[in-house]
DNA sequence: TTGACATATCCGTTTATCCGGATTAATTGT
DNA sequence: ACAATTAATCCGGATAAACGGATATGTCAA
């Protein structure tokens, strides 16, 4: 039980819901949703601590750089709610300035990793 | 936005979730999940009030009582979430303990409404 | 080992949430 | 109009979240 309302809380806040939806496109790394998201990088990555103890992300490390991926479906709930989420969001006009901000922010910092 | 995290929100609350898993089997009034709760008629209503404000409710006077019932399922993110959540929501051990806690509690006032 | 950089955690403050007894509002029958 | 019953709201206190600058940790390269 405390586990199913963990998982939903994290989708109550509308920053965690821009870091999934921005991670719905494919991983990213700390700094590169601090510069998307414009936010402090504390604020940022304690978001990320959050949605990953609830379920729903999960991380690797590459060098200094922590990249943060959406966990692969499994047959719980987060699996079951995680495209229905995804779809609904995308619909967000908020989100649509995020994704159009991401793709900006790729195209500049092409092939390099961060930094 | 907003109107997102709210609808998630909901759902972050164990009483919250509880209630919902008892609608699903039908339409309950407050002092009905009182009675199965065992919680404070404070508590039910504060909870019942902030799920329909959410969307997940809708109420029905009928006298004295209040009913209220899981609102129909929509094209939004409700209506897609809904019956994931249910189907997860009575593989619980709690709500199953409520499930059988409600039909004993009809068992007892059979026809009658309530009081 | 030292310096530089990315990320996580700490800390004090502010804000939001939950609780449940007490009160108020709404509805019905007499 | 009044009493009885149900449900909603109020209130003060306790608990939990969020914030973001400052600091600590971890990693790599020189």
């Amino acid at each position: 039980m405390q586990q199913t309302t963990h998982l939903c809380k994290a989708l109550s806040e509308p920053i965690r819901l821009r870091i999934l939806a921005l991670l719905g496109e494919g991983e990213l790394c700390v700094c590169d949703l601090v510069e998307v998201l414009q936010l402090p990088q504390s604020t940022v990555s304690r978001h990320l601590a959050l949605l990953k103890a609830a379920g729903w992300l999960a991380e690797r490390r590459q060098g200094v750089w922590m990249y943060y991926r959406l966990m692969d479906q499994g047959a719980g709930l987060q699996g079951a709610l995680q495209p229905h989420l995804l779809e609904h969001l995308t619909g967000l006009e908020q989100v649509k300035a995020d994704l159009e901000r991401r793709v900006g922010y790729l195209r500049k910092k092409t092939g390099r990793a961060c930094g």
